[in-house]
DNA sequence: CTAACTTGATTAAACGTTACATCAATTAAT
DNA sequence: ATTAATTGATGTAACGTTTAATCAAGTTAG
């Protein structure tokens, strides 16, 4: 309805020019205090906006970010409930800057055109393997990032990780402390530096540590998502008698295993400890609840925001480029002390 | 980088005018197959991208549109997976017809501001309650909308809703046809019209229809939310000796109450039977899986986009205002026969 | 009392598009 | 052969801002 109302109009009624309304909305130059109020006044009353389009096109910034998800991963749709979280989390940082959030699932053929096209201030970047092509390109748009759960090796780029390493070694300790030796891996895919390698690499560092062997064939590489964990079940169930406990590198994985196994007739944790990663909030309600690997992703999201615009804004010095995140044990049902499997 | 090459460099390099360009971008105007093609070629050298900005200053809509949803509902943070699932819809559909989605988790005091500042050229509104603030100030917006699972009554409005009142005759039906009879509800806020309203009704035909008569007391009015059917358990044991199901009004609910009844030590479905509604991804892998109402959310989100998308283009007459999706009965093993109470 | 600031405000250019009106050069119709 | 229509292309205003340059009037300094 109301919608045409311009600076322009603003001005004519408040019998002044634009350029003093401009700077009356952006409190630059100079302007009296009356002026001042009769502009506000006016602006109150005809219920003007500024239009973010001709606000852009001038300074080139939008205020606009995108947080980009990797929605459908190797072929398969991301039912993560993990990115909500951290999706809420980016939503949430970015109000309280005044800066809207563009949701942008990638496929595997993106184009990033759009980030030149609505000159976005900047993306966060959740998931991103360093030799994919969807990486290439966002470093090609040459705008602000700042990536999550990537570590990525380039040190001049912005990025927030977990300390993955810490917490592939303290579920694991937490196995070991129960009793267990024979200690198997759920991973998502394994690639140098990423997050589930470093996850793998506490794991290895608690069992050496303890003295105790750790069998390669018990790391089963699969999709992370539920129905991966579920598939997983079927290729564990072989090795049942050597395995009195699971790691899964994701929550989401651990729910489709505990799953599969019931369905095969292993129960967990009578049968068989499991433990998972990331405390989404269901890991609290499962039966049995999940003994897991916690993370707070919902301030993960907002730090995120906040170091993209500090990016964006060019305070670089104010900040570390890298961040890592502490992750803890969240102690609960899925995990018992060792007894042999009977 | 290249971030700004405009139009009037590729009509320089192109030695053509800069309206000769935008006729052969956007395909208006008379222009001959070699300019055409010529013009084609700067451009892909150039990587030239239009300018979101320049375009929507100029014709007024922005190919932006919003999805809204309630984060924090009643005080409560929203942790329903489902919305994860529309949200994921939406963005999918959008992208088919190359508008971008931005994603807005409105607070109780929410100002709409942002509407009129990006041009949004529409919105697709999730949950809203009829007579909410929110609501209200969506309408003065004045931009084309859709509302989603909102059973508003103003006929002129677009919206999706699901066959809610079928879908509580559904499943109160299924617990029936097992033998139950003392079925106890556990709804989120009951508002009149509301979607678990209607649910409700359905839950009263099917008693109605079976000659059973239902008992004012065993509706639980509770959050929807996973702790609102954790609490809820608490209430619902007190009545356990007459009370052998459950009908709660989403999934998220349902497992907050199967977990908090199994903390009391009432084990579903061997002490009580429970359905669900949503048939949310997880639903599927609990243990126990959960018998529950199916709705295709994902498809939910799409028909919202193309919907929202007609009426911003003006294809009023190519399609009805509302829509009513169907719903179809789950059964998993949440559910079994009545059996007394022992 | 003039010169030099300060204050409050204005003018106009520029940002990157689109679309309307115009125009020159062909081609077609009488 | 003149007029009319068509084709291909251009010039330019307009969209709503911001900002640098400018200016008039009032104030202060010497």
């Amino acid at each position: 309805m109301n919608n045409k109302v311009s600076i322009k109009d603003i001005a004519r009624i408040a019998n002044v020019s634009i350029a003093t309304v401009s700077n009356v909305i952006n409190g630059t130059g100079r302007v009296s205090a009356k002026t001042i109020s009769r502009v506000n006044q006016v602006i109150q009353e005809q219920q003007y906006v500024p239009s973010a389009s001709a606000r852009s096109l001038k300074d080139k910034n939008s205020h606009l970010i995108a947080i980009v998800v990797p929605f459908i991963e190797k072929g398969m749709l991301q039912d993560n409930l993990f990115y909500w979280e951290l999706v809420r989390g980016v939503e949430n940082g970015a109000r309280h800057h005044e800066v809207q959030v563009i949701l942008v699932g990638i496929e595997d053929d993106e184009d990033f055109s759009f980030v030149r096209q609505r000159h976005l201030d900047g993306m966060i970047v959740v998931g991103g393997y360093e030799q994919s092509d969807a990486y290439r390109k966002i470093l090609e748009t040459g705008i602000p990032c700042v990536f999550l759960d990537s570590h990525l090796t380039n040190p001049d780029l912005y990025q927030i990780d977990l300390d993955d390493e810490v917490g592939g070694y303290l579920g694991t300790k937490h196995l070991i402390g129960l009793g267990h030796e024979a200690i198997g891996v759920l991973t998502g895919k394994l690639e140098e530096g990423g997050v589930n390698y470093l996850r793998y690499q506490g794991y290895l560092r608690a069992m050496k540590e303890s003295g105790i062997e750790s069998d390669p064939n018990l790391i089963f590489e699969q999709a992370s998502s539920i129905q991966g964990g579920y598939q997983a079940a079927q290729k564990i169930v072989g090795f049942k008698e050597s395995i009195s406990a699971i790691f899964a590198f994701s929550d989401v994985t651990a729910m489709g295993l505990i799953r599969g196994l019931h369905d095969i007739g292993l129960h967990v944790p009578n049968d068989i400890s499991v433990v998972g990663f990331d405390d989404i909030f269901y890991a609290h309600y499962m039966i049995p609840s999940l003994t897991t690997i916690k993370q707070d992703v919902v301030s993960k999201g907002q730090i995120a925001v906040s170091m993209l615009l500090d990016q964006i804004k060019g305070n670089e010095s104010s900040m570390k480029r890298s961040v890592v995140l502490p992750v803890s044990l969240t102690v609960r049902q899925s995990t018992i002390p060792y007894k042999k499997y009977s």
